[in-house]
DNA sequence: AAGAATTATCTTAGTCACTAAGATAATTAT
DNA sequence: ATAATTATCTTAGTGACTAAGATAATTCTT
């Protein structure tokens, strides 16, 4: 068998994922956040509009952590908090897209071009391997990740 | 042509990126180290033996950050500062090699078996394919990263 | 419907790792 | 020899975190 090719496969998507790390706060930095708070960032432009609490369960913070990330968003006008009508406790955290989405594409908009361009360098039947490895690998680190939070 | 394919692919693995941050994140705090800690841990796996200043550059830390990481780690005896006999300046930073492997080897063993379980999964003109895409999808991320370091 | 328990967020105190700037000590250049 | 440079460490101050408790709104119990 080819124990040898699949290590070093495994070798290199390891090399992968630490290269992405450090390139993520890297950017964070340029672009004047802590990398934590670019880290989170990116969560709004995905999810959208969250409550404190999924917030922190989403990220493994402590409420009070997340009260201060939404503080230095809110801060930068980044994100506006807003009670929940029908829960007066809540707090619905609205992030504001377009203003994120500017601060974010200087750095990214390049990368992605590049990244999709890798991509389009496969055959259609060459992306469907990619994509079939990517959603065993997600599934893999999301079902590790579970196991020991 | 297939834009959504390519789009959805990318977005696939920004999501198994930060998927991969949380796990590791979530794997140093049961292992008890902070999550910074934890990820330059690897580093000595790697590399080897190292100086302080060396660490300095790898990391992107100042020379007093690195000072403290090797103090913690010192304090838990995973690594020994020996002076260089050529230059006594230098501080070169031996790791213990097994046991920082005794430490990590609990969360990621069957991590790492499960990766190559998946990767064996693809037939081996698949996994060229597979190897194709991460080299170029890391020296990509390692431009992106020097180009805003 | 009133009181108790729960839930969601915020506040406070303390910790830890970071940066910036300067100190120390060894090496290299003039 | 002296000056400049290099490598690491020290110190002071900052920022983000946790843990624990406060506050306030909601839901459950009887």
């Amino acid at each position: 068998m080819c124990t040898e090719k699949i290590t070093e496969i495994r070798k290199l998507s390891q090399k992968y994922a630490y290269a992405s790390l450090q390139m993520h706060e890297t950017i964070a930095r340029k672009a004047g956040f802590s990398a934590t708070d670019h880290k989170y960032l990116g969560f709004f432009l995905q999810k959208g509009s969250l409550t404190a609490g999924e917030l922190a369960s989403l990220t493994g913070l402590t409420s009070g952590a997340v009260t201060g990330l939404i503080n230095r968003f809110e801060r930068k006008k980044l994100v506006k908090r807003v009670h929940d009508h029908h829960d007066g406790r809540k707090v619905i955290i609205e992030p504001d897209r377009t203003k994120i989405m500017a601060l974010m594409t200087p750095f990214y908009q390049t990368f992605q071009q590049e990244s999709e361009n890798i991509i389009a360098s496969f055959s259609e039947a060459e992306m469907e391997i990619l994509k079939a490895y990517f959603l065993k690998a997600l599934a893999l680190t999301q079902e590790t990740y579970n196991q020991f939070k």
